[in-house]
RNA sequence: GUGACCGUAGCUCAAUUGGUUAGAGCUCUGGAUUGUGGAUCCAGAGGUUGCGGGUUCAAGUCCCGUCGGUCACC
């Protein structure tokens, strides 16, 4: 059995609880958060640094991997894990959300998913067998179902007829799921309608999966009504299963599905925000780019740890994203992940102390609406 | 020195035969960004049309002068 997952720690004033997965590429602390490699790459952070800077899984992606450079190629280079040299946990996305934000050059039936390359508009088809097959080739330790990401607004009608799609394809993906190492995910869809949700779940658990994702969440609904679902569905997910909320989220998204019972998390924000200059601190969103900074000689966070914050003057992370500069995006991706890794510790150490009300005080402090 | 051409936003340029409140791109300033198209989007600021006269109901546009620039010729 090369994967697992142990409940170590409950916490007694909300769902929320920290656990241990265990894969066959290492064991990871939950909460946690994942970075988004689609490429095979978190974009500007070398694997070693990645390594120091604790993280245990990184999210890598089947749409974009199959057009380039091609799953057979990944595959030959030993997987994923030869292929970029990584040695920790990888999961896969199954290329169902590309399917949504590339809207306009895809062909959605029953039966797979017609669509058009982004790179150069050559026309390809996935369906949930394969799907699977090419996540197997790129070799992650946990793959995700194939699904339909079902948009934001629309209408209750249209968004059963998507969630029932969904589900079956989650069954056609069990069914082509082939033995071995990788764990498989199911996604529960429905969009905003709870009930939807809940038969989601229900048809997902009576096909069986080792672990559960809320998926379709951060679509353009307002969050506070993603926060309401995610609080009500949380508690209800398998409880000792791994539960994913996928694509979120804001910190204070991510502490508010934490108390909700939420496993694990990926989202892009910390490093595309890292690119255009947006970075997340101790006391809130600083926007780098702002003139204020053009001479602020003091660190991005003086209360940040990371070797950027320890190292650099926030006048010269501005001229470098001012500039352009390669360098911008290195650090700025590194020191938006450090928050991100951190906050994930101090929730773990939050849940395991009792005091995570005391951590979302000092969040929403520096993160209150707006931003 | 003589002649020709040109001076419009920080930059590069628009603006019908003279006709509303002189526009655009870039830059600049602020914002957005949630299972990543290294992408994109939104908003804002910015002008004594080199300067001074004149003609006209009306001048960035026509005329005169002047300052500055470019080129050609002495």
């Amino acid at each position: 059995m090369s994967f697992s997952f142990e409940i170590t720690c409950q916490d007694d004033f909300s769902q929320a609880r920290c656990g241990s997965l265990r894969t066959a590429h290492g064991s990871i602390e939950t909460p946690v958060f994942m970075p988004v490699g689609t490429a095979a790459t978190v974009k500007a952070v070398p694997q070693d640094w990645l390594e120091q800077l604790g993280a245990e899984i990184i999210l890598s992606n089947t749409y974009h991997l199959f057009l380039r450079p091609g799953p057979e190629i990944i595959r030959d280079c030993g997987g994923l894990h030869g292929f970029m040299d990584w040695k920790r946990a990888i999961l896969t996305d199954s290329g169902g959300y590309q399917v949504f934000s590339h809207r306009e050059l895809r062909k959605v039936t029953d039966r797979a998913v017609e669509f058009r390359s982004h790179l150069d508009g050559s026309r390809h088809v996935i369906s949930p067998e394969r799907s699977m097959q090419i996540q197997q080739a790129l070799g992650a330790d946990i793959v995700m179902a194939f699904d339909e990401c079902t948009p934001y607004p629309v209408a209750r009608a249209e968004a059963r007829r998507s969630m029932l799609r969904s589900m079956d394809w989650a069954a056609r993906c069990r069914k082509a799921h082939a033995d071995g190492p990788q764990t498989l995910f199911g996604i529960v869809q429905g969009g905003v309608f709870l009930d939807l949700r809940r038969e989601s779940l229900a048809r997902l658990r009576e096909i069986g999966f080792s672990g559960f994702a809320l998926g379709g969440f951060s679509v353009g609904e307002p969050r506070t009504l993603m926060l309401e679902l995610v609080g009500e569905l949380g508690p209800e997910l398998p409880r000792r299963a791994p539960r994913y909320l996928m694509g979120v989220g804001t910190p204070l998204d991510l502490i508010g599905s934490v108390r909700a019972g939420i496993d694990m998390f990926d989202c892009v924000l910390p490093t595309r925000n890292a690119r255009n200059g947006t970075l997340f601190t101790s006391r809130g969103k600083v926007r780098i780019k702002n003139a204020r900074y053009k001479d602020d000689q003091r660190p991005l966070d003086p209360a940040c740890a990371c070797r950027v914050c320890r190292r650099y003057s926030r006048a010269y992370l501005r001229h470098l994203y001012v500039a352009d500069e390669i360098l911008s995006s290195i650090l700025c991706s590194y020191h938006n992940l450090y928050f991100y890794l951190g906050l994930m510790r101090s929730l773990r150490k939050a849940i395991r102390a009792g005091r995570l009300d005391r951590l979302e005080k000092r969040l929403r402090a520096a993160y209150a609406a707006p931003g």
